[in-house]
RNA sequence: UGGGCUAUCGCCAAGCGGUAAGGCACAGGACUUUGACUCCUGCAGUCGCUGGUUCGAAUCCAGCUAGCCCAGCCA
């Protein structure tokens, strides 16, 4: 019986998988070496997580190696900032490249002397053309191109040509090198394009050594040829650039070629995603930064609260394919919750306060119950948790008049105040606007939690805090950033921002177990959902807490 | 007749010639000291469309339609 229900379900391979699986049997691979390259120009976000996510899978699936590399061969857009906060995000989301740490920078060498053996071969040249000219003979989408004058100038002249390049005696942008294929191929990328181009620019990591650049096509092959990577994994719009992936490697003569493998692009549903975007929301100023919680960067969803796990089982559902899709914000809901559920305390807490107090009550005096930590996961034990006369409870728990099916408390209405006694409602107060200020109860001692009462039932149960000992606590309430009904691009391709994506609530009150709370720790306010302790913004005096995931609520009213 | 890719439930997604997995969402019901969780039940007579091949087609072929990507000295 044991054995049998201990077998898990089976996960259908994905096709990626498939073909590794066919290139191990049939010999093009011993040892799977996969690898993310990550150009250093801004923050991950949860796009780039299915990318480390995948690629570092299969290197454990398959028992085999994972490389974390900076592609970073264009310095105008690449900071040493973003290589820091890169590494630190493909760590907690749990990518382990263990000290496989490299930089496509470190092999300029490699790939200027990859693109010496090309001019020898004949198959690259120096050329003059503008970079307007060069437009102008590439052709259309519907025209061939036409060969640049350049196109047959000697091998000797191509390489003294190259040299003075990487010298430094020609102006930026005067020279490129370009590889000699085909300018009249259907696929544009193909009419040889540049390789080569004279920049002088201050690199990160090279510093000023060089004033010639490499481009993508030429040297992310040879990147992954070098790291010995089998199986080169990247984005659907490098479909077209494969053939030139596969030209390079071939023409610059690596045995053992990698292969690159294209899979869709994930998008979520009603959330920004695409760094450019996200770029622009911080440097407007829309957003606190690249680790707003509204954001769906890396950075930002682990000061949200969410979890690696969480994160990878998401990606786990979502599956790999080669069609365009969206993903349903609410599949990553469901998983922080199902990652949160049996791990985190639950704790009570009262975001919209009214006062409760307990009339047959004696004044002053505190008693301590005992309350499972999470009910659901006995093993995480008990807890204290103090009550007394005077509790506040949320204002959405008590109606004067309330709707058929409303079960909680009202005039006359008995309801169970969770882990503490049955209370009856006698009275309540409103100020000259009619808002209630606070209710009256009476409690039942013989309904006290853990003395197995079972008198009678009650509907409803709702949850305090004793007022006296009661946290005071920030919390935020976070909507997606964008109207769910309009998307998130109006009509003249701006952002359609909600600018009620934040909600800061003040007087919120939480049980004093919540006290030993620390950063990033996360607990579930009973009916109010999950929630994290900031990580950057709770000082010593105030907690403040971000909302991860509200519960599902099935109550309607009316 | 530029080229490349994609199309299976509201959203993801299996399926690889033998008669439509699964998850999310949703809807009913049971249970309940969180209207949560959990547990049941329901949810594609048909796979973008039209033809063809076949005993048999989501799967193979042909034609069409729709969507995405490509004309950086970005990645």
């Amino acid at each position: 019986m044991d054995n049998v229900s201990t077998e898990k379900e089976v996960i259908s391979k994905n096709f990626i998988e498939q073909i590794i699986e066919k290139d191990m049997e049939e010999g093009h691979c011993k040892q799977v070496v996969t690898r993310f390259p990550p150009e250093p120009n801004g923050y991950l976000h949860i796009g780039h997580a299915k990318s480390i996510l995948l690629n570092d899978g299969l290197a454990k699936k398959y028992n085999g190696k994972f490389n974390l590399r900076f592609d970073d061969t264009n310095p105008t857009k690449e900071k040493t900032e973003f290589v820091q906060s890169i590494i630190e995000d493909v760590k907690w989301i749990g990518g382990e490249f263990e000290d496989r740490l490299f930089f496509a920078s470190d092999y300029f060498d490699q790939m200027y002397e990859a693109a010496v053996e090309l001019i020898k071969k004949g198959k690259a040249f120096v050329c003059d053309l503008t970079a307007e000219e060069i437009r102008e003979y590439r052709g259309t989408l519907t025209e061939t191109g036409k060969n640049s004058p350049y196109r047959d100038r000697t091998v000797e002249e191509n390489l003294a040509l190259f040299e003075g390049m990487k010298n430094g005696e020609f102006e930026d942008g005067t020279k490129v090198l370009r590889a000699k294929i085909d300018m009249l191929s259907p696929n544009i990328n193909m009419r040889d394009p540049v390789i080569y181009r004279v920049a002088r620019m201050h690199h990160h990591n090279t510093g000023d050594k060089w004033c010639i650049y490499p481009m993508y096509d030429f040297a992310h092959p040879i990147e992954d040829a070098i790291e010995g990577i089998t199986h080169s994994i990247c984005t659907l719009e490098f479909e077209d650039h494969r053939p030139l992936y596969d030209w390079v490697v071939r023409e610059v003569g690596y045995e053992n070629p990698p292969k690159q493998i294209e899979f869709a692009k994930m998008y979520l549903t009603n959330v920004i995603t695409g760094k450019r975007y996200i770029k622009r929301l911080v440097e407007e100023n829309i957003v606190d930064g690249w680790d707003d919680p509204r954001l769906v960067s890396i950075s930002a969803l682990r000061r949200r609260g969410f979890t690696p796990e969480s994160i990878r089982k998401f990606m786990e559902l979502c599956g790999v394919s080669k069609s365009n899709s969206s993903v349903d914000y609410a599949m990553l809901e469901y998983c922080i919750r199902e990652d949160l559920k049996l791990k985190r305390p639950r704790v009570m807490a009262v975001l919209d306060p009214i006062k409760l107090v307990i009339t047959n009550y004696p004044e002053g005096e505190i008693e301590y119950l005992d309350a499972s930590i999470n009910q659901e996961n006995p093993e995480m034990g008990t807890r204290k948790v103090p009550f007394g006369r005077e509790v506040y409870i949320d204002r959405e728990d008590f109606m004067i008049e309330p709707p058929k099916k409303y079960f909680r408390l009202f005039p006359g209405n008995e309801v169970r105040l969770m882990n503490a006694y049955f209370v009856t409602c006698t009275e309540y107060i409103t100020d000259e606007t009619g808002k209630v200020t606070e209710v009256h109860c009476t409690y039942d001692p013989e309904t006290k939690n853990g003395t197995g009462f079972t008198g009678r039932k009650v509907k409803g149960t709702i949850h305090w805090v004793e007022a006296s000992t009661a946290v005071k606590a920030e919390v935020r309430l976070y909507e997606n950033i964008v109207d769910e009904e309009k998307g998130v691009y109006n009509e003249d391709g701006s952002l359609n921002l909600n600018p009620n994506s934040l909600t800061i609530l003040n007087e919120c009150y939480i049980e004093p177990a919540i006290k030993e709370a620390k950063a990033l720790d996360s607990f579930q306010f009973l009916r109010q959902g999950y929630f994290c302790v900031d990580c950057k913004d709770s000082k010593e005096e105030q907690l403040v807490f971000n909302r991860i995931v509200s519960l599902k609520s099935s109550y309607k009213p009316s």
